[in-house]
DNA sequence: CTAACTGTATTATCATCATAATACACTAAC
DNA sequence: GTTAGTGTATTATGATGATAATACAGTTAG
C-alpha cells in the first residue's frame, strides 16, 4: 500500500489512516513492531515531528503502545483491532452521505456512480477476484 | 439549505459549495442576483474577506458574473449550470471511492451501508417522498 | 563502556486560512 | 451633490499544521 498526501487533510492524520488500513487489512498484526519515527519520516519523505504527532495520535486512539525507549508496537487487543476496519468504513460512509445530502441523488444513481469508479481495476461487486 | 463550517475544508470553499449546491437546486436560477458580501457575511457570521474569496473563487470557475460595482448575478450560461449537479455528485463519489480504496469493502456493504445512512429522513431509493 | 539506535521534547520559521480594521472607487437613491 | 450601498484592496494578527534543528534519556549491540 502507498501512502499519497493528496488532500486537505493535515499529513499526521493521514499517517494515522495510512496504518489504520494497514491494520484493518492484517498487513500489520497485533504486537507488532512499528517502524521507528525517523525510519518512517524518510521513507515517507516527510518531517520526523509529524510522524511523532502521528504516532501519539495513534496511541491515544489505543492503536498503537509504547514502552520507555522502545519501538512503539500494534496494539494486542483483538476488540480494538476488529473495530477499525468498521470505523473506516463508516466514517467515510457518514462523509460520503453528508457531502451529497441535499442534492436529491437517488439511490440507483450512487450505486451506478460508485460502481464506475469503484470497479475501475478494482474488486466491483466481488464476482471477480479471491 | 443551511450552511454548517463543520469540516477541516477552508470556510471560503465551503461556501462556495453551498452556493453551488443552491444553484444545482434551482434554489439559485440563472441570472439571479448574488447577496452583497457584507449581507452574506453577516447572515452567515463569518468575515466579508472570506466571503469576498468565496466570490472570486465562483467567478473563476464562471458561476457568477460582477459588473463594476453592481451585485453579483448568478451566470445566464446554461451549460455551466448544468454541469454543477454533476460535479458536485461525481466529485462526492471520488472522494469516497478513494477513501474505501483499498479495503476490501464489497458492494453489497457499501450499498448497504449507504443506504442505511442516506435513509435516515431523507430519500431512499425515491420510491417515497416526491 | 561506547556507539548507534530508540522515543520524547523544545524552539523557531514558514504557509495557509480566518479574522479585523480600514480605505477607495463606483452606483443608486434621495 | 450627498448618502448609503455596492465591489475591491491592503495590512496586520492569530491559529493550525509542517518543517527544521537541536537536545536529552533510555535501550541495545558491539
Amino acid at each position: 500500500m502507498i501512502i499519497q498526501f493528496n488532500t486537505r487533510a493535515p499529513v499526521y492524520m493521514q499517517v494515522v489512516d495510512y496504518f489504520k488500513k494497514k491494520m484493518a487489512l492484517g498487513e500489520l498484526q497485533a504486537g507488532e513492531e512499528m517502524p521507528s519515527r525517523r525510519e518512517l519520516a524518510t521513507e515517507l519523505k516527510i518531517n520526523p515531528n509529524t510522524v511523532q504527532k502521528a504516532f501519539k495520535e495513534m496511541e491515544e486512539q489505543q492503536l498503537i503502545t509504547t514502552e520507555r525507549n522502545r519501538p512503539s508496537r500494534v496494539t494486542t487487543d483483538e476488540h480494538v483491532l476488529k473495530r477499525i476496519r468498521t470505523e473506516l468504513v463508516d466514517e467515510a460512509v457518514a462523509v460520503f452521505v453528508e457531502s451529497i445530502q441535499e442534492l436529491d441523488v437517488t439511490m440507483d444513481e450512487l450505486v451506478d456512480k460508485i460502481k464506475r469508479q469503484y470497479g475501475e481495476g478494482n474488486l466491483d461487486d466481488r464476482s471477480t477476484g479471491s
